[in-house]
Parts: C-alpha cells; structure tokens; sequence
DNA sequence: TCTTTGTTAAGAATAATTCCAATCAAGGAG
DNA sequence: CTCCTTGATTGGAATTATTCTTAACAAAGA
C-alpha cells in the first residue's frame, strides 16, 4: 500500500479508506460491496469515487477485474496469478493457489501469441453442500430488517435492495 | 402434447433464424450480434425474444453463456466442453479444443465438491500481432457509413452504436 | 369451438456502469 | 503567501445491457 505515495497516486481519504478495505480482502467485492462498506465510515462517499478508484488501480495493476459473474464486476486486490474456485449455488468465489502447468499445443494456437490464463473452476461449497438442496436458513436485512429463506446468503436485500446487509439469523 | 412437453421447445419461426444463425457458429456472439444479423432476415424480430431464446436454449444446455466480457454476455452454441483463448487486443474469442488434466489437491479444495472448470487463455492475435501496436486500419460502418481507426476491428460503430457493423475499408 | 399453454413484440423498468459539470484540495511557481 | 494548475470528488444525469410486463397470438388438446 505504500507503493501508492509515489507515482502520481493521490492518496486522498477517499482513496486510502477504499486501499484499506481492500487490503487484504480475499472476498472479491463488487464495486457496490466497497461502496456500502466504506461509506459507513465515509459517509460522504460517491459510488462514483469507487468506480474511479478501482479503475485507476486497476491501470496501476494493484487490482484485477474479474469477470466471472455475469452480474458484476468483482475486483481482487491480490495480483498474483492465481485461480478461482466459485460455488455455483451462491457464488462464493475462493482462490486457488497453485500453479498448473497448461499449454496449447502449437497447432491448436490458431497463430496467438499467449500470455496467460485463468482458471475458473466451479462446485459447491461446504455450506451449500451440507444444505443438501433442502434445508434452509433464513437470512435478515441488517437496514431494512426484511428477512429471507435461502439455502445460501442472499448478495442483495430482496426488499431495500442494498447489498452485503443479509446476515443470518439464529 | 407428451412429445411436445418432452420437447417443451417450440420450433418457431423466428426461434429458427436464431437457431440457424447460432448453427455452427464459432464467433461467440452476444445476444445484439444475433439481434442486428437475424434482424436482417426477419424485420419483426424482437430483441427480447432473443433473450428469451438464449434463455431457453441455455436451459436445455443447447447453448453456453460465456462470462468472458465484462460488458455483455456471449453464447456459445458449442456445447462440449471446450476453453477459450481471447485477444487482448481485440477481444477476439476462439476455441480451444484440448483437454487440461488439472485438479486442485484436495487440501487447496476447502471444502469444495468439484464439477467442473473453465480455461480462459489470454494472448494477442495473429492480425494483432502483425499490426504491432502502430499500424492501424480504416473501419467503415456499413450501416451509416462511420469511419474509425484502430488495430482491430470495433465491436461497435462508435457513432450509430450499432454492432457488427463495422468492415476494413480498402 | 373453447381452453390451455407457451411465444412474440414493444416498450417500460431495472441495475450496473460511465459520463459530466461543478467544486475542491494540494503542490509548484512566482 | 497567493495564484494557478492538476487531478480528485460528488451527485446527478446519461447510457447500456438485460429483465419484466402486457397484450395479442398461435398451435394443440378436449
């Protein structure tokens, strides 16, 4: 993070509460999970600061974009090649950290150059899989108080629409 | 009305164009590519019954969604499992037809019960390659005649904002 | 023929993302 | 210290892909 100081990188509060959210964070957010996070503690924060934000990390390659839920742009502070692994009942995406040794045969490269790749590989999580199909939970609106039945943690209220707020309920 | 229920598809006439146009199709078109080239051929032709469409084929596993272009979704009428290597240039998307023998061990699974995976290689193309990052070609809009230059060809006309449009000029 | 079921077209609605114009804050030059 | 330039922030409007809704429709079955 403190790479960030030189190179033309402002860090204004904005942008520092948005580094400090990411770093570390292994969970993918969405442009709208930093938004509704960060601005607990910023109120005065503009989704489109975020957006902003991430593109100009993204440039810097302090972020990669991943393009792996049709929905939404998830972005990964951890720049490391590496693969993901997504649940494909809740979507969960987790890292895999191994390197696989995957190359084209020349004859199949249809005269590309390649430079890298990604893996995504798709199952079900420990959860979901417990949950069996059947089972379910029934999650709740921290802002609105609405609450749900699902096998898995709804991304989004069904109700005030905000997202990341559905915690389940005992 | 059993075999039709079994079927559960009718074979309309504009489900049809959309077929035949997907049929064999390599290019991975998003549902406006479908749209603007079926459009031609059957002037009634609802945007929203693509959707529908590629709706109802992706549930009967007739075609795959590519989540691969974080600015719209891709099909992919070629249903056996295959990878995919992508321009980074000009966002180009052809297959690869091998298959990778990975598999996480089973301690980096976290818990996860694996189905399946998805390769996406990523490299620059032979047109790409060649034109080095300089040299640049003349697009032309054949529908309202929009000239733009640029290593590859645009996906859109950036002034009528049509898509597919666009051909190398002499 | 009447009913059921599923399809289509058109446009409205939604949601993510981008754009824009008006500020604002920091740093350098004078 | 003040002016100027540059880039950042905001909020709202604009854009774009996609979904939803409704009414009209068409084929199949009773």
């Amino acid at each position: 993070m403190e790479r960030q100081r030189q190179r033309g990188f402002k860090l204004t509060p904005q942008r520092l509460a948005i580094l400090e959210y990411l770093d570390g964070n292994r969970d993918h957010p969405a442009a709208e999970d930093i938004y509704h996070d960060v601005k607990k503690s910023f109120p005065t924060m503009s989704l489109a600061t975020v957006y902003n934000t991430l593109e100009a990390l993204k440039r810097r390659g302090e972020v990669v974009e991943l393009t792996i839920d049709p929905e939404r742009r998830h972005y990964d502070p951890n720049t490391e090649p590496h693969h993901h692994l997504i649940c494909q009942r809740c979507k969960k995406i987790v890292d895999v950290h191994k390197e696989f040794r995957i190359n084209i045969p020349p004859a199949q490269r249809q005269g590309f150059r390649i430079t890298g790749n990604h893996i995504e590989f798709y199952g079900v999580c420990p959860e979901c899989t417990r949950k069996g199909g059947v089972e379910m939970a029934v999650f709740k609106c921290e802002s609105c108080g609405a609450t749900k039945e699902g096998r898995c943690k709804p991304k989004k209220c069904p109700k005030c629409g905000e997202t990341g707020t559905m915690s389940k309920q005992g």
